[in-house]
Formats: C-alpha cells, sequence, structure tokens
DNA sequence: CCCGCTTTGTGAACGTGTGCACGAGCGCGT
DNA sequence: ACGCGCTCGTGCACACGTTCACAAAGCGGG
C-alpha cells in the first residue's frame, strides 16, 4: 500500500493545470477507458507529454512504467490533493447579472462547489430565486456563512462594492475569494484572492490582433476557406 | 517628438499586467490625478514596484525622473499597444445563462468590446433580445462576422457544443478566441485562444484551502473578530 | 548655478517553469 | 527465464519572470 505522502511542494503552475487533467480522466473514465499513457493525456489537454509527467510526479509514482496511468487511482489521488474528497459550499455576493447567471449554471454543483447562498444589498432583488437558492439580504452573509461552514466567497457585484463586499466576506471568516469585479482588492495576507478579469481577457486577445495586424502587414483577413491543420492548444 | 518604436518584444506576463495599469490609471484621470509615481502605481495595482517600471519601460521611455509618470500620456501609449485605440466588436456563440449575463453586462462596451451578435443553435432561443442584441440563428454567424468585421469571438456553448462552435467561429474568419467551456479547443495554429475556467479556479482555491487544513491542523476557523492588517494583493 | 532630493530605467542575480533526453522499471511473448 | 519494447520518472539546460540595487537624470531651492 503506498500510503507515501507527496513531500514535494506542488509548483503553482502545476497545480492550475491538475484540475484539467481532472476533467479529462473523468470524461476517459466514463468512456471506460481504464488506462492511460502520458502522451495521449497529454494530447486530450493539449500540453508537452513530459510536462504531464512532471506534473503527476509530484503527487507521487502513480503510473506503472510501460503501461501508463490507471484512470479511477489517477483521478483519486489528484482529488485527494485538490481537497475535492468533500464538497466546498461557496457564497455569491451580487445578484447582478453574472451572479444570477454563476447560481442558475449548475456545473457548479456538479463539481463540487454547491451555492449555498446568495447575497445583494438591493432590497429588490432579495427574496427571487435563482437556481433554487433564494437571495438574502446582505446582513444574513455572516449567518450563512458560518451556519453552512462556508470557505470560499465570489463577488459578483458592480466594481465600486467590490471591496465592501470583500470586507464583509472576510469579517464573516471567508478565507478564499474568486473576485470578477474589475477591482484589485485589499484582503488580509492570510486570504487568498484570485480573480476573473473578462476584460483584461479581452485586451490581451486585443493586444494579439494588432500585433498581427501590425507585424503582417496584410491588412484584410483572407477569409480563406475551412480550417487548414489544427493543434490541440490551451 | 518621441517617435521612438517598441522594438522590444512584451512578454506576456507583461501584456497580462498592461490592462489593470490602464483601468487604474483611467481612474487617477478620473480623479483628476496628473501623475503618478511607479510607487503609487504599484500600490494601487498590488504588485512591486520594480515590476510596474519594467513593465512600463517596454513600451519606452515616457516617464520623467524625479517626478513619475503622465497619466493621460501613459494611458495613449498603453491604449495603444494593447491595440485598443479602436472598437474591437465580439460576437456571443451560446445565449444560455453566461452568455445572456455577458451581453447584459455593459461593461464590455464601455471598454472597447461591443457586442455586435448573439447566435445560438435553439430555436426557442432566437429572436429573444438580451442587451440590446436579438439572438440570431448560428447559421447567420458568418455573414454577422463578415459584415460586422468582427475579429473576436466568445464562447459560452454547453461543453459539448464547444468544439462545433469553435469550428464555426473559425470558418466565419474569427481569429481570437475567449472560452468559458471547460473543454480543451482544437483550433488552427494561427487562432488565439484564451479560457476561462470557472471550476478550475474554485479547483485551485480549494487547494490551497486543503493545504491549510492540513499544514495547520487548527482545525476550526478561529472565526476572528475584524480583519487585522491588510495588503495588496491580486 | 550648483546641490541635494526624488524617481526612473536597467543590469544582474535569483527563482520558477518548460522541454529534452535518457536511465529505470514493468509487462509480454517466446 | 530472459530479452525486448514500451512508458514512466527525473536530471539538466534553457527560457521566462521577478526582485534588488544603483547609476542616470530631472526638478526645485537657495
Amino acid at each position: 500500500m503506498p500510503s507515501e505522502r507527496p513531500r514535494r511542494r506542488i509548483p503553482e503552475a502545476t497545480v492550475a493545470r491538475l484540475p484539467v487533467y481532472l476533467r479529462i480522466l473523468g470524461e476517459q473514465g466514463d468512456e471506460g477507458v481504464e488506462c492511460v499513457s502520458s502522451d495521449r493525456l497529454a494530447e486530450l489537454a493539449g500540453v508537452n507529454a513530459a510536462k504531464v509527467r512532471k506534473d503527476l510526479s509530484y503527487l507521487g509514482s502513480y503510473g506503472t512504467r510501460g503501461v501508463g496511468y490507471e484512470v479511477a487511482y489517477l483521478v483519486y489521488q489528484i482529488r485527494r490533493e485538490l481537497g475535492l474528497t468533500h464538497d466546498w459550499p461557496v457564497v455569491i455576493v451580487g445578484a447582478g447579472n453574472l451572479g444570477q447567471a454563476l447560481s442558475g449554471y449548475g456545473g457548479f454543483g456538479q463539481r463540487g462547489f454547491p451555492v449555498v447562498g446568495i447575497v445583494d444589498v438591493d432590497p429588490a432583488k432579495v427574496g427571487t430565486v435563482l437556481g433554487g437558492v433564494r437571495v438574502r439580504p446582505i446582513d444574513e452573509l455572516t449567518q450563512i456563512v458560518q451556519s453552512k461552514r462556508v470557505n470560499i466567497g465570489v463577488i459578483t457585484t458592480p466594481p465600486g462594492a467590490a471591496q465592501d463586499a470583500a470586507e464583509r466576506l472576510v469579517k464573516a471568516g471567508i478565507t478564499s475569494i474568486l473576485n470578477f469585479a474589475p477591482v484589485v482588492l485589499s484582503v488580509p495576507r492570510s486570504v487568498e484572492v484570485r480573480k476573473v478579469d473578462l476584460a483584461v481577457e479581452l485586451q490581451i486577445l486585443s493586444f494579439h490582433e494588432q500585433r498581427r495586424a501590425t507585424v503582417a502587414p496584410g491588412a484584410l483577413r483572407p477569409v480563406s476557406g475551412a480550417a487548414p491543420r489544427r493543434t490541440a492548444s490551451a
């Protein structure tokens, strides 16, 4: 029995890829595949095979040389490493467009992150039901967080309200925040913040589009027929 | 007149931060601030001051020693570098929860990315109006892309439909894709893809939560009072 | 006009991440 | 039982990104 503990610190870059491997392995498992090689997994994940092996080696030596990785076992190990052996309930602050969409999107709960509460400052929004959860006033945030043992908060407020939302979440006892507002949050060092900024993503795409235009001055898109060769990509 | 051209290749990490600087500079400008130092900008952006200076130095020498950076001029330079001197119209494929939220979210158009079209395969969704744009059948995608000169497509379909959506976008002439579906897209090398995967973000937070729990076995959260000291963070 | 204060711009050191290439180990067929 | 082919695990070199530390350069005051 390999009760080997992952001594090594896992690099952030690897942590960010493990969820991708996990999803793919889950799909393979559903299709009845019992074993995958690093080459196959790399192809499906759109990355280098050596990277896959190195990433997985941080979890321990769970592959079999000459054969590959047993899907079910690997899924179990990755889930354990990511802390997905139990659900992580989340609260959403901000019942605007995005907050509504996220709570309505069932994929959240399916992947182990059930939305157990949505709060908003706007009394007009309180009481409406989104994806099976009733919107509640923001004063009840602390009560929700503590009664449901919530560690993760999601901010989907307008920019101006985001810092206040973060402070309320922290005060309520939250230790991780996923921030959709285009604002740099100021929180205690002990709280982990990740941000998702759609405008930033689009501006990065814009940069590459613009560069393409200036480097190759073939101004007008060729609007050529179908896609030529294709490659796996992020 | 410093008609200096940015000879140097700009690192990806820098490109990803420029939009943040740009937003902050815009806010400062609105508040009447005319000049900022790298220290101040770093504080507002939650990064290291040296990083700010190095990032900005890739654009050219646009600061004044002993003084700082002129806000308006720097805004102009960053916008130019990011290709934001004109609007980039976008099309959205998938009028589900998220697609609706994105088109309803006005901040898109405000930041130079007007949504000029939404398409869906579901006839039931076609015809409804979201954020001022009518949902149209997916067959009209190519026509929209070409008549409106669209370069950027956004995929907000369910996972199973994402690859098809990508292929249709590519065929229509799109060269950049922002993908919200939890799927690795296969596209020609010439097409730039960025992905935003909410489940991945949550799983990364989960990893750190779990690690926290195993390293410091103080199991129960102290639920201490207010936030102690705070630091700028991402 | 010169001096000292401030802040930029950047070389150099360090740390993190990537990819190659190859040894080590496993299974299978004979 | 043995060798052969396959795939994992990893040392190493390289590229990328971050941070430090300091010289160069502008501004203001006397």
